[in-house]
DNA sequence: AACCTAAACGGACCTCGGTCCGGATCGTTC
DNA sequence: GAACGATCCGGACCGAGGTCCGTTTAGGTT
């Protein structure tokens, strides 16, 4: 499959792991001129789409194992070290990667229509939110998993703080009482892409009992009915 | 803190993950005759016991990350393809340290006295089981984290997988219907290091927080009360 | 005791992620 | 349009994990 991801990629994704080098990106972006959207040099923006279509490309030609740093490199014609000052690491290329799909689902619950957007009452919205996220990481599961950084920093990415933070708010109208971060980690943990590989791929679970897992768990952490 | 791991280390561990090699160990040991209990040459024994001493070394003077597989086959006066035949690589070597606690943990819920072994009630059981494994990783965190290895390993491993029975088997008791093996799953995803890394480390929760949340969790997933 | 084979050993070698810094570029300023 | 400084680029370089294969050795056999 092609992760047609690279074509919103003149602009800056998610806050994007901390910007490993001394602070750059400072000037303005022309079109509108307020907002403070930081911006990158033109060559460096035009290299960072690059990149990301090359990556692209060699996922869908040699699969996620295929993406090495150099390869990336050398298809965009472009030298290691870029790659690097732009991406950080290979866990930041391969996030960038997700980034889109990663934002539409952000807006999907922040901002969409029900159930899973803002109307719906907030079990609903919960529920809608544990499967929308089950079928999003079966979809890219390779990726998800190739692009998991170490342990350490696997919780305090941004994407998966704005995860947290939404189920927290959920859970929160849902269960006043209760100890909603802490219920909504563990919710989110039974999420995580590598549980959902070693459950579809090595266990032969189809996706429809983790569904139904997902329903279900959602019912007896809230204490409402199946 | 010094692991003191290795001192029972002459006989294999775990089942220990793939044996990487072409099936060796086929000699008996001596004293009984009669177990099937794969057994190492001598000087690979007497290797292997030095391996995991250089490497407890190694992390009690400079912490995880001085665990080069080049640093502990240097102290340890051994080749670096020996350590590699030995252990398969780092993920298997820092999991050796590890199988001690693990052992022991694993013996105290399947035959040690009640609250943790057979004798209580499963619920008790349950509660007593998660308690036991948050401090366990709390202590070793480091290791723990360390030691996980890419994500896709990480449930399949063997230690896991006697974790996973063990709780599947105690909510079958508690919750007869409904997906105990998923259950099991989200259970013990709740429990993973490197969750318990980031909620206290990052997020400061103090483990007192999270002993409550898992009584809470096993209370709500079991339907009884807190 | 000599012999023989499976197993173990060692360290050169490969790959890949990540760092560094001299030199090229962009975009601004005057 | 020329000068200038911040930003970016490239690819040599490094360290660590992992592989390979020729050599050595344990330990059973005759």
């Amino acid at each position: 499959m092609l992760y047609a991801v690279f074509m919103s990629s003149v602009l800056p994704p998610f806050p994007e792991p901390p910007e490993p080098l001394d602070a750059p990106q400072l000037l303005e972006v022309g079109t509108a001129g307020g907002e403070t959207e930081p911006c990158l040099r033109a060559d460096a923006a035009r290299n960072r789409a690059r990149l990301l279509e090359a990556a692209a490309r060699l996922i869908a030609e040699h699969g996620v194992a295929g993406v090495t740093m150099e390869a990336v490199a050398a298809a965009a014609q472009v030298g290691k070290g870029t790659v690097f000052r732009r991406f950080g690491d290979r866990t930041g290329l391969l996030t960038a990667l997700l980034d889109h799909s990663g934002r539409r689902l952000q807006a999907d619950f922040m901002s969409g229509p029900p159930p899973l957007g803002p109307g719906a009452p907030p079990l609903m919205r919960l529920r809608a939110f544990g499967v929308a996220v089950l079928y999003r990481s079966a979809e890219q599961l390779d990726l998800q998993l190739a692009a998991q950084p170490e342990p350490n920093r696997r919780f305090s990415h941004p994407a998966h703080g704005a995860l947290r933070t939404h189920v927290t708010m959920l859970l929160r109208q849902i269960v006043p009482d209760g100890d909603c971060e802490l219920l909504a980690q563990t919710l989110l943990a039974s999420l995580d892409p590598a549980l959902i590989h070693h459950l579809t791929r090595q266990r032969g679970m189809p996706m429809e009992r983790l569904e139904a897992g997902w329903l279900d768990l959602v019912a007896r952490v809230t204490r409402t009915q199946a």
